[in-house]
DNA sequence: CTCTAAGTATACCAATCTGTATATTTTTTA
DNA sequence: TAAAAAATATACAGATTGGTATACTTAGAG
C-alpha cells in the first residue's frame, strides 16, 4: 500500500518538488506551467496529480521543502565559520554573502511567492511567515548564547539588515549588501553588550 | 497630430496606467491579464494597445509612473515631519511606518516585478535599480546635510534597514517593523556622529 | 501468483492568455 | 468645416493554461 519505505523515500516525488523548485526561482511561479514541471521532472502530468491535488499544493510543498533544507544548511554553515555564539552571530552574514554569491540566487523565494499570491491568508503566507520567524528564533538564540542584553530586539533588527541585504542583492545582483549589512550588524551588537 | 498638450495631458493613457497600477499591486503582474486592465480602465483593448505596444511596456510605465508619484510624496511627507535634516533621516522610518499602515500596502512593487520578470535584464530591473538608487541618494543627501560621517555608508545601511522592514512588514502584515528599523537606525547614526 | 497502487502515453476540455482585424464613431486640430 | 487621430464595438486567432479521461504497463507486497 504505502510504496514510501526504506531508502529511496519519495522518488517522483521529489523529482517533481526539485524541478519545480528550479522553474519557480528562475521565473516565477505563474509563469510556470505544470507541463513545464512534470516535463522537467521527467514524469507524466497524471503523475504530478496524482502527488499532488492542485498547482498551489505543488507550490506549498515546493515551499516547505526549501524552507526546510535552506535553514538546515544556513544554520550549518554558520556552525562551520565560527565557534562561539557571539562570532557565529556575524558569521550568519558571511553565509548570507555566499548564497548571494551562489549561481541559483534570485532573491527570496518566500516573498516573490507572497507577492504572486497575496489572498493567500491561510496557507502560502503563512509558510512564508513560519520560515522567517524560524530564523529570526534562530538569531535570537545566537543572541541569548552570547550573553546579550534584548536578545529580542536585537535579532528582530538584525533581521531587518538580512532582508534588506536580500532584496539590495536581488536588485544590484550583488553580494555587496551582505558586507555592508555585517558592518551594520557589528554597530548594533556593541551597543547591546555595553547598555 | 500631439494630442498631449494642455491641462487634460493624458486621459486614456493615465487610466490605464492607474488601473494597472491597482490590479499589479493586488495580485502580481502575470496573473491580470489585459482585458481585466483595459475593463477597469472603461477602455478597450485596441486602446490599451495604441498607448502601449505590448503588455510587457505596460508594466514599464506603470512601474515608472509609480516610482515618480510615490518617491515625489515620500520626500513631501519626510520633510514635512521634520525641520532638519538630522530629524529628517528618523522622520524616514516614520513615512514607512504609514505607508505601511495604509490600506495599498502590498510589499515593494519594484522587488514584485523582479521576482515575475527575473531576465529582463535591461527593462525592468534597471528601473527597479534606478528607483532604489534615488532613494539612497535622497538619505545620503539628508545625512551629508546633517554633517554626518561617512554619510554614503550609512545612507546604504539605512537603506538595508527600509528594505528590510518593508520585506518583513509585507510577511507580516504589521507596521511594527518600521519602529524597529526606525530604533536600530537611531543607534547606526549615533555612532555616525561620535566616530 | 495475484492484486493493487503507481506509473506511462496520449488525447482532450474549457477557459484564458496576448495580440490583431475590421468597420464605425467620436474628438481634435488645423 | 474637412482631414486626421483616437476611440469604440466586436470578433477572432493561435497558443497556453490547469486539470481530467482512457487505456495500458510496470512493479511491489501479501
Amino acid at each position: 500500500m504505502d510504496r514510501e519505505v526504506g531508502v529511496a523515500q519519495s522518488s517522483k516525488r521529489e523529482q517533481l518538488i526539485q524541478a519545480a523548485l528550479e522553474l519557480f526561482s528562475l521565473t516565477g511561479y505563474s509563469t510556470v506551467g505544470v507541463n513545464a514541471i512534470s516535463e522537467k521532472a521527467g514524469v507524466t502530468k497524471k503523475t504530478l496529480y496524482h502527488h499532488f491535488k492542485s498547482k498551489e499544493e505543488l507550490i506549498l510543498a515546493v515551499l516547505r521543502y526549501y524552507d526546510e533544507r535552506s535553514r538546515n544548511s544556513f544554520m550549518r554553515s554558520v556552525e562551520e565559520k565560527a565557534e562561539n555564539s557571539q562570532e557565529r552571530l556575524l558569521a550568519v552574514f558571511d553565509v548570507v554573502e555566499e548564497w548571494f554569491n551562489s549561481k541559483n540566487f534570485s532573491g527570496c523565494l518566500f516573498v516573490s511567492a507572497m507577492g504572486e499570491y497575496p489572498e493567500e491568508g491561510a496557507s502560502i503566507r503563512s509558510v512564508c511567515q513560519e520560515s522567517k520567524l524560524m530564523t529570526q528564533k534562530y538569531i535570537q538564540s545566537l543572541a541569548e548564547n552570547a550573553g546579550l542584553q534584548d536578545a529580542r530586539e536585537l535579532s528582530e533588527q538584525l533581521m531587518l539588515l538580512i532582508e534588506g541585504s536580500i532584496t539590495m542583492a536581488q536588485v544590484n545582483n550583488s553580494s555587496l549588501s551582505a558586507v555592508r549589512a555585517k558592518k551594520a550588524a557589528k554597530v548594533l551588537i556593541q551597543s547591546s553588550v555595553s547598555p
